[in-house]
DNA sequence: CTGTTAGCGCCTTCAC
DNA sequence: GTGAAGGCGCTAACAG
């Protein structure tokens, strides 16, 4: 922060008050024309540009909202926040944007940053649902929405797709094509996304009435956890079902290795729909969760609380996306 | 930002003035321990959080970094962002990141919000080399690093991979396998590495004594792009050389769908060795780049500039790194 | 060692 | 319609 022209400076040289400038400038309160002229061609001249902290700090607004996300190079959560930037922009906020890369700690420690800063709102897709940390988030005093995850405390909203249906359609179109024997390969069962995902499993396995076997293995959200759960399994089923892209990836590549052809000797699906899923060779059948526009409503949500003070939790659709990773 | 306990607060509660309070708080003074304790203590009472605009607007030091890039959903990118931020978060730093979304007129609007929160210096990774926008950071008056561009202007850091060097090398080792008609599908030849790659494939062609046939095309560094591209060339080559991987995925997609045979009928390359190129089927040779250092890189040089007034460029190894996708 | 005071740049009553 | 003055929360002199 160097010396850059302030108000005093564009005051001076257009023979006004402070005052008066600051109202040509913010345009709230009626200026003669000539005055305005005058001021408005001073601030052309020295290039001015408002300093938003000490407007921050008048106001008690920075125009400003924290994003705490889990990694940010994970695709996933990048356009989460590409889809809500595009969006908060439109209302003149910017983004404070932070990545705990994964570590439970750093998530809390950079929640306080963020709120050190006096952002006007946060945006948080939380590490893991139902921590000390979500429960910190709802006594922040300032409005919140949580992604991926659906909260009920009635102090913040909250966006998520229907994990939960997603998964149970991709189940039943497996089951409708014939597959009998299954794995699940879990992400972290610990995440909101995580636990929809293998209760949906869960449900239409045991609701299934003719004999069908399954086996569940759990990881992480990786490329390499998916290697590591597919050399676990007790046997290659029909239907290798990935907890999400990245895991189906690994089993992908793996299965490649040991010279399995996919999807004739066992079909593998994801899920996501990452914009790779389609490159894969074959392509990956997968469930298609629309992030931007989550990031979109997170956004929006977010709005409303500044403005009107609403919250709200939001469940967005999924699609079935068939492709040649799974038989038909 | 709502009423929130500040130094006041503090101040009435351990019955001490403000300014012994934000003595203890920065411990820079020595202050008795008697005092300090019942400071800490109903600070600790009041969960009391400092508020960094007020701080930065009194010190002209807001602990911010800002960082605009042309786009956050691309895993090039956010890998840089990554490793930067991984770095500041050490000093103290908060990254405010802005996204152009591949919009030049954006990229200069958010140079200005940037501006006007008064970030102690700007990361950024510019649209196009050699633009206004690049003419207007310099004078911004704080510290700036440029990644994925050499400037050679004295107040601007700056931090590249050798592009050049890695895209001959990896000529060269084409032309040892025994390839001997080329097309090269460049992404957007006004960014630096655009130029630097697209350079290094002419000199190479230039300087081959022995008759190689090649054609050069035009596009974005964008899967559609690869696949657009690849149809308008005139006849399938021994040798796909693409500007970047996200091209060479699409390049790989279309060519398997057209049924031929990878490497078999024809080989292809990409650059920068994103996390999915290992993923691809055959997986793909490349150049890698190390973006995750990159950033560290850039952050460092930023530091640098904030702490010595030092400015520098560094140029950083690629590696050579071959896979299924060339034949030998 | 500790308290009092003066701003950082801006917006916003309150007078004129 | 315009100017003067106070204060947002904090730090850095300056006194004592």
């Amino acid at each position: 922060m160097q010396k850059h022209p302030g108000i005093k400076d564009i005051a001076r040289i257009a023979g006004v008050s402070i005052a008066t400038v600051s109202r040509v400038l913010n345009g709230n309160s009626y200026v003669s024309p000539e005055l305005s002229k005058r001021v408005l061609e001073a601030a052309g001249k020295l290039k001015y540009q408002p300093n938003r902290i000490a407007r921050g700090l008048r106001k008690g607004k920075t125009n400003t909202i924290g994003f705490l996300i889990p990694d940010i190079e994970n695709p996933f959560f990048s356009a989460i926040v590409k889809g809500a930037e595009d969006f908060l922009r439109k209302f003149g906020y910017t983004i404070l944007l932070c990545s705990s890369s994964g570590i439970a700690e750093r998530e809390d420690e950079l929640l306080n940053v963020l709120f050190s800063h006096k952002v006007d709102g946060l945006m948080t897709i939380p590490l893991e649902s139902q921590t000390p940390y979500l429960e910190k988030i709802e006594r922040l005093g300032i409005p919140v929405v949580v992604i991926d995850d659906i909260i009920k405390k009635k102090d913040v909203s909250s966006v998520a797709s229907d994990n939960y249906s997603g998964m149970s359609q991709l189940m039943r179109y497996l089951l409708d094509t014939n597959h009998k024997s299954f794995a699940f390969l879990s992400g972290d069962p610990h995440t909101y996304s995580g636990k929809e995902r293998l209760r949906a499993f869960r449900d239409v396995m045991v609701r299934q009435q003719e004999n069908v076997e399954y086996e569940i293995l759990f990881g992480t959200y990786t490329f390499n956890s998916g290697i590591d759960m597919l050399r676990k399994l007790k046997r290659i089923p029909d239907a290798i079902v990935c907890g999400n892209d990245m895991i189906a990836f690994g089993v992908l590549t793996e299965l490649q290795r040991m010279r399995y052809k996919i999807p004739d000797d066992v079909s593998i699906t994801g899920f996501d729909d990452v914009l790779f899923s389609k490159m894969t060779n074959p392509p990956l059948t997968t469930v298609r969760q629309d992030y931007y526009m989550m990031g979109e409503v997170a956004a929006q949500l977010l709005m409303d609380s500044l403005n009107y003070k609403k919250r709200d939790s939001v469940l967005l659709k999924t699609e079935l996306v068939i492709r040649g990773s799974s038989r038909e």
